[in-house]
DNA sequence: GTCTATAGCTGGATAGAC
DNA sequence: GTCTATCCAGCTATAGAC
C-alpha cells in the first residue's frame, strides 16, 4: 500500500497490483461458472482487459490455475490458523474441525481446486503449495496438544474430516447432512485414539520426555 | 450370446452390443488419457468407427458419460454386494468396507465418474444411477445386522470410508498410506456406534421388537 | 503494457451420399 | 449403419503495431 520496501521498485509493485486483479477476475469468474469453465477469453473480459494482456502477466493457463491455487492455499491456513481464545486442547481441536469443514463447504470450487486433483494436468507450483503444508503442520500440533503424536492419527484426522466435506458436497451440497456430524466425528476420534497405548493424556505434564521407544 | 428371448429381436441386440463396444472403448480411452480427456474423435477411433457412427448409438457425449456411468454402478454393485461366506456380522461389515476402498482405488477413473462429481454438467440418469442407490441400500443392510440402524450413522459410514479413498487417491495415489487405515478406522465407527444409546447389540434377537421409540 | 487481428488447433455435432 | 466432408464454436497462444 505504501511506498514498497527497499528491495523491490514501484515497477514490481505495480506488476504485483495487476496480477491481483487477474486472479480477483479469476475467482469471481469461477464462483459464478464452475472450475473447470475458466477461460482466457471469458477471464480477460471480466477483468477488463484482452487476452493478450493476461500474457504480458501469466506466462499460460496454469500459470493463472498456480496463481489462484497460491491465493487460496493462504486463505486456507489463515482461516484455520487463527487465533482462539485458548481454552483446552480438545476445545480447541473441535474447533478447528468446524474450521475446516466451514473453509471447505463455503466455497466449493475452491475445495475442489485446493484438494481435489479436478483440473486436467495441473501440478501446484512449490512456492503455491507451502501455505497447505503449514496449515497440515499446524493440525499436527493441534493433534500433539491433545496427546496425539503418531502419524497414522494425522492421516485418520484428514480423512475423517475430508470423507465429512466430501461426501457433503457432493451429496447435499448447501445443506448439512454430513457437516452436522462434526461434533460427533471428532468425539469419535478422541474417544479411539485415547483408548489406544501410546497416548499421553493432554496438557499431562506428568510423564517424562517421551523417549520415542 | 444365444438366440435372443421373445421381448426383443436381434436388431436390437445387435445394436445393444454396439452400444457396448463403445463403451468398452470409452473405457479404454479414459485409462489411459483420464475421464476429462475422452473426446469422440478419439474414441471412434479407438472403437474402430467413425465420428458420426457414434451418433448412430449415442445421442450426445453426455449420452456415452451415462452409459459408461451405468457400467460403472452395476460393476459397484456386483463387486461389493458379492457373496460372502457367513460369518459374524462385524467381520462382514469389515469385509465390505475393504472391498469398497479396494473397488475405488483399483480404478480412479471409475472412482472419479461415479462419487465425485468431475464432469462439468453430466447428470446420471436414474436409470444409471438405480444401481448405485442398490449398493448403498446394501450397505445399509450390512449396518442393520451389526444393530446399526440410526440413519446418520450411514451417513457417517459412507464419510469415513470416503475419506479414506479421497486422501489416499489425491495424496497419495498407487500407496497404502490411508487405505492401510481401514480396519482401525472400521473398528473405532464400531465401537463409537456401540458406546451409544439406542444400538442393538449384534444379532441379539432378546430385545422386542424395537418400536420407533 | 495494451491493443487488433489472427493463427492453429480441438472440440461436438450434422448433412447427405451410399 | 456407415461413411466423407464439413460446419461452427470454443480454446490457448502469438505476431506485430502503438
Amino acid at each position: 500500500m505504501s511506498k514498497s520496501d527497499s528491495t523491490s521498485d514501484w515497477r514490481e509493485a505495480r506488476r504485483q497490483s495487476g496480477r491481483e486483479a487477474i486472479v480477483d477476475a479469476a475467482w469471481d469468474l469461477v464462483h459464478a461458472e464452475g472450475l473447470a469453465a475458466l477461460s482466457l477469453r471469458d477471464l480477460a473480459r471480466r477483468a477488463g482487459i484482452t487476452t493478450p494482456t493476461v500474457y504480458a502477466y501469466f506466462d499460460s493457463k496454469d500459470a493463472i490455475y498456480d496463481a489462484m491455487f497460491g491465493r487460496a492455499a493462504t486463505e486456507f491456513v489463515d482461516w484455520v490458523t487463527a487465533p482462539l481464545e485458548a481454552r483446552e486442547p480438545e476445545e480447541l481441536l473441535m474447533l478447528r474441525a468446524h474450521r475446516f469443514v466451514e473453509f471447505c463447504t463455503s466455497d466449493v470450487a475452491r475445495y475442489q481446486l485446493l484438494f481435489q486433483r479436478t483440473i486436467s494436468n495441473f501440478k501446484p507450483s512449490a512456492e503455491s503449495y507451502a501455505p497447505a503444508v503449514r496449515a497440515l503442520e499446524s493440525a499436527r500440533e493441534c493433534l500433539v496438544l491433545n496427546g496425539i503424536t503418531q502419524p497414522k492419527y494425522l492421516d485418520l484426522w484428514t480423512a475423517l474430516l475430508s470423507g465429512l466435506v466430501d461426501q457433503q458436497v457432493s451429496n447435499d451440497p448447501g445443506g448439512d447432512r454430513w457437516t452436522r456430524l462434526i461434533e460427533e466425528a471428532v468425539a469419535m476420534f478422541l474417544s479411539h485414539v485415547r483408548s489406544m497405548p501410546g497416548t499421553r493424556t493432554p496438557r499431562s505434564k506428568t510423564s517424562t520426555t517421551r523417549a520415542r521407544r
